[in-house]
DNA sequence: ACCTGAACACCGTTCAAGT
DNA sequence: ACCTGAACACCGTTCAAGT
């Protein structure tokens, strides 16, 4: 007997997940769904994934993972770097929105592989010489905001409800984050 | 035969709807579960709600349309008020963190009941001399920035991952909305 | 080790029937 | 008008059995 295909890995299993949860809404990932998508029976899933909540946590996780980490040129400021990391991750959100909604946006920034990324850019705004809480503070602003904007957006884009001609999201974020950063500049020595 | 109890009402199953998820999870939120908390069978709740997605996005909308508009001074600037309002607001959200998560932070803030009080707010705004397109902006980022960190906050606080001993919720929020506060400061007049 | 069939204890929702 | 019983088409998950 040959085998015929290779086997499930948490990976695959995920992947297949996002690209079903994108194209086809929340409601489609079911174990069931996701197992017949990959050929395989519902219950074959429970030998590389937990249940379904740690499935809808692995997408986001996954694809947070996969992030580059620093796009910023070498001798970048902290502006520049914050910026960077700051819509990078608004445009991983807005890509996947369902992946994020999915998990009431309930799921901890900094956990597992992200951790070391949160670290190196409480370093960065360290070196620039923002004392330790302040640096805390404002990767957790950074970090909520960029989140809370990516949601909203979403939100909206998906409601029925008009919205006034001026309103612009890209626009607003941007203003956004100059203006947290701003705001925060004033605690530099 | 008289008529032994009250017949339900849209606000009776929503405020039993947030009372069950404040107390027990989402996970408890269930048609014939909340049925049989009002003493009644699941058929009937369709009577005075559409279906569940209507039972969830209704517990937060009911919420915030209780939220008092204006608490504060009627002389107080638009600092004060902007600051007042978010402050409100994730007050709201980690008073009943298991309703916001439930629609995934997916719900616009701007609707039906709340649109007036999101008009106010601009009009605020606009009299204190910001033009409008950047009244939009500061609403949108302000509301946004509420959102996502109540929504952080909650993660962190469910999640058993060890934070720095040096986070503090409370004091980087005020910290983030200060410094927006500060940052579109410069487009007044 | 990895996959499966059958089963369990649930879901949300529809519909025709009751009062 | 409001409530219900029975039913439909699903769920996630467990478990013992297969290879």
């Amino acid at each position: 007997m040959v085998r015929v295909r290779e086997p499930l890995t948490r990976t695959a299993v995920l992947e297949r997940a996002i690209r079903l949860i994108d194209h086809e809404g929340p409601g489609a990932v079911t174990m069931r769904r996701l197992a017949a998508e990959l050929g395989v029976e519902a219950m074959s899933l429970y030998h590389h994934v937990k249940n379904k909540q740690d499935i809808l946590d692995g997408m986001a996780a996954l694809l947070i993972s996969r992030m580059p980490t620093l796009t910023s040129a070498d001798d970048a400021s902290w502006r520049e770097i914050l910026h960077d990391v700051c819509w990078s991750y608004r445009n991983l959100m807005t890509a996947h929105p369902n992946v994020f909604a999915a998990q009431g946006g309930g799921r901890p920034l900094i956990s597992g592989e992200d951790q070391l990324a949160a670290q190196r850019i409480i370093e960065v705004l360290e070196r620039a010489g923002f004392p330790l809480e302040i640096a805390l503070d404002l990767f957790q602003v950074g970090s909520s905001f960029t989140r809370g904007f990516a949601l909203s957006d979403v939100a909206y884009r998906d409601s029925e409800r008009t919205v006034p001609d001026e309103w612009d999201s890209d626009r607003a974020f941007d203003r956004g984050l100059t203006a947290i950063m701003d705001g925060f500049a004033r605690w530099l020595d």
